[in-house]
DNA sequence: ATTATGTTACTGACGGGTCAGTAACATGTT
DNA sequence: AACATGTTACTGACCCGTCAGTAACATAAT
């Protein structure tokens, strides 16, 4: 009553002056279509659509399409480097305290709905914007990689671990990880993975790759591969 | 140049009639196209270039690029099956024996040119051909991994390796098999892997997989297991 | 607090280029 | 000659990118 608004006749705007907010809400339905079709096979009315949006709005915030995509690749990238490398200093547990939680985040991003969409885009257009491929290679996968070699290093030198190539041990971990996240996100195809759950599979990398990096497991009770 | 006057000796047909070659050609040229670009960013006037045809050619034998697209699956899939099952009947050899000589094929399939482009185009087109996903993860993936957990568990019963559940450990040497595949079509961005050849890669590999399924190496090799 | 005026955010129809698929024509083969 | 195989030129649908127009919002004036 009392509103100079009439509550009645209009209380629903066709659409709002959201500025602010409209990259962000383009970026992330671009990842999904993108991810879902790629860059040649999305139509901008498609991710207008999803964001909620008309086609032309993209353009106000973008360019064309293939910055739009350029953009979405990078924000997505950069927010995964941030992701990586929280959570850094607690030097002071154990190597193998700060591998197991490294895993454990590293599997919770792997298996979040963004990754394996942005993998596919990248693997898919790495050609065309070899760039954004060595960005992504280069401040991504070799700086993680980095990351798990220092772990490993400092395991070796205290001996949890056994005396392998730190590097080639990262590579050896972020490779099962990667994969398993692809398959886990086609269970319905990947019967492998099909029955277990995102826990089971990570306990099972964990178990697999721990034992493959320790030194010598004789002395110790390792009887826990469970079997339903 | 091209005037004619030595017309009568031989006039050089512009083209030939090659009816039986031309599927394979197609479809080579097709994986190849498709594998750089996508299927929605393929021209087939691209692929009959690469093919040395017309894009009319090409509808004499394929109704549309979908059903190319299908086929150039299909074929490719089915040849890596051919593939993998060669050489399968040496039981005799031991277990580690069969297993390393299952991974060097495995990673010579996986080098060759044929293996990057299908994968990134399954991966890439998983959504929108269920079929063909659900085939090749069944019928390659699921197959395959079968095939190595049958190794793997003749190792565990003459106790060559230690007691992993044999289709963990399948997906576990699978992944990395793949992953290193992929980073290595792709040596100038993956620096991890660029100053590696194809044989440092595959000898890392066989060594670290190796260490993580073998009991323990403690107490040298000739370790006498009390079977009988 | 209503109206007038101005500004910004957004829409959606359209032009133009690209490309899958086709039809008409050409050449090799028998 | 008659057919099989291949080429070239063309069509029409589709989609990117544009832009004239409109809705939402802001501010000033009455």
């Amino acid at each position: 009553m009392s509103s100079p608004h009439e509550s009645a006749a209009f209380p629903e705007p066709r659409w709002r002056r959201l500025p602010e907010e409209r990259p962000q809400q383009i970026i992330d339905a671009a990842l999904a279509e993108f991810g879902d079709r790629g860059l040649a096979g999305t139509r901008l009315e498609d991710i207008a659509k999803r964001a909620g949006l008309s086609k032309g709005t993209i353009y106000l915030y973008f360019p064309n399409k293939e910055e739009l995509f350029r953009e979405v690749v990078r924000r997505n990238v950069v927010s995964q480097l941030e992701e990586n490398e929280r959570r850094l200093g607690e030097q002071a547990v154990s190597a193998t305290e700060a591998l197991t939680d490294y895993m454990r985040r590293y599997w919770t991003f792997i298996r979040s709905s963004k990754f394996a969409p942005l993998f596919r885009l990248i693997h898919a257009e790495i050609h065309n914007f070899p760039d954004l491929a060595r960005f992504y290679a280069e401040e991504v996968v070799a700086r993680g990689q980095r990351l798990i070699a220092g772990i490993i290093t400092r395991g070796i030198e205290t001996g949890e671990f056994r005396d392998v190539d730190p590097f080639v041990a990262a590579r050896m971990l972020a490779a099962p990880f990667v994969m398993h996240g692809l398959w886990c996100t086609h269970r319905e195809c990947f019967t492998s993975v099909a029955k277990k759950t995102d826990e089971q599979v990570l306990d099972e990398l964990m178990q697999f790759y721990l034992h493959a990096i320790q030194p010598c497991t004789c002395n110790s009770r390792s009887k826990s591969v469970s079997t339903q």
